[in-house]
DNA sequence: TAGGCCATCTGGTCCT
DNA sequence: AGGACCAGATGGCCTA
């Protein structure tokens, strides 16, 4: 068979296959950007406002004609897949560059050789280029900013990978949370399980607060929270509510026999109260603000990495972390112990195996037992 | 359906 | 100039 073999006609065949090549790039393009959209919109970036599946061609492209590892990419790395796009979409936008352009000048005469012109289009390009990249860092950065979060969640109480709680519940909570253990330090004590669980859930929403006492297997019903993110108190005597089980052993927590809340709550353990019952908010809240404190302010202490605070103060230590002097009262610093919620014992120091650094630091560990699995 | 929560984009500001 | 950080806007998802 002949084939014509001249040049203008392999040319002019090359020409109108790569158009053909370029019109089905632009149709993959389309209809895949207009599919993630669909698929994927959160995590698409917005680049392209114009190109928000905007039905020109792709919109009807049937699926089945993506290439595959474009799909493939698409399913299994949403974000690579995106750069991807990206320099699809570059390449796109040089392609029609180039299409614009043409091969010859205004007078119709060859282009010459050499560096192009700046044009403001490449400019936009440019600063485009540019807000995708701080895209993608903020996204990087939320997502770091989220795994620290998911890491916090597993430290305060009530660490549930089903019930998950809302990054300010756990905030809150978080800081409810050292605020109660910077009181148990403080008063040198067993803790009054009641107030601890109160201090925890000073602020929070209802949901959090029912599941915290679900945790201990409290009666949620005691400690509810009213209009100022109070927790009040609502049922029996809360002396009653904590140490009188009728029928049960002492040792058996409260509702652990048909108790509504939690079913999954975290297996309770019981402490030994020794001191009479004693008022819930002696000391300021962690909402009300720093508590009087008239002492200088000691370098923290760490507890088995557990309160891993610095030895040497942040420059706004003072003004951004009262609660830092919590964790300072030592065994015999009752000026601070005496004005706290767990009082420190008659006789001024630690009933518990205190150790500080890579020791065990029991008490803490029996406050975090009741919390965790 | 309203409201809460969340992820993402975006422009501004500050810092290196 | 470029990156980090922040806050506002927007839209999706979920639940009561």
């Amino acid at each position: 068979m002949e084939v014509p073999w001249d040049t203008e006609h392999v040319v002019s065949a090359a020409t109108r296959q790569k158009k053909l090549q370029r019109r089905f790039r632009r149709a993959i393009w389309e209809h895949a950007r207009c599919t993630l959209i669909r698929g994927n919109m959160l995590t698409l970036p917005f680049e392209e406002p114009h190109m928000m599946c905007e039905p020109r061609f792709g919109a009807n492209y049937p699926r089945e004609n993506l290439p595959e590892s474009l799909e493939k990419e698409r399913q299994h790395d949403p974000d690579r897949s995106n750069s991807d796009m990206r320099e699809a979409e570059d390449d796109i936008s040089d392609r029609d560059e180039d299409e614009r352009e043409g091969d010859h000048d205004d007078n119709g005469l060859p282009k010459k050789r050499g560096p192009r012109k700046k044009r403001p289009g490449k400019e936009m390009d440019r600063s485009k280029v540019r807000r995708h990249e701080a895209n993608a860092r903020e996204r990087t950065r939320m997502h770091s900013l989220n795994d620290a979060l998911e890491s916090l969640r597993k430290v305060v109480p009530c660490y549930s990978k089903t019930q998950k709680l809302s990054k300010i519940e756990t905030l809150r909570l978080a800081k409810n949370y050292i605020w109660a253990l910077s009181e148990t330090l403080s008063a040198g004590k067993r803790p009054d399980l009641l107030a601890f669980v109160q201090t925890l859930c000073k602020g929070l929403s209802q949901p959090t607060t029912n599941l915290v006492a679900g945790c201990l297997q409290l009666n949620a019903r005691n400690f509810l929270t009213d209009h100022n993110g109070e927790v009040m108190f609502s049922g029996r005597s809360p002396y009653d509510a904590m140490y009188s089980y009728p029928g049960t052993d002492m040792n058996t927590p409260p509702g652990h026999s048909g108790s509504n809340l939690d079913s999954s709550a975290k297996p309770f353990r019981h402490y030994s109260y020794s001191g009479a019952y004693e008022p819930y908010y002696e000391n300021p809240s962690p909402e009300g603000g720093s508590p009087h404190f008239d002492g200088q302010l000691s370098p923290p202490m760490n507890f088995n990495g557990i309160f891993s605070l610095k030895h040497d103060d942040p420059p706004d230590y003072g003004k951004s972390s009262h609660y830092g002097m919590r964790y300072c009262s030592a065994p015999g610093r009752t000026a601070l112990a005496h004005n706290s919620m767990y009082r420190v014992s008659p006789e001024g120091r630690f009933p518990y195996d205190l150790h500080v650094r890579s020791q065990s630091f029991q008490a803490q560990g029996e406050v975090n037992g009741s919390f965790h699995n």
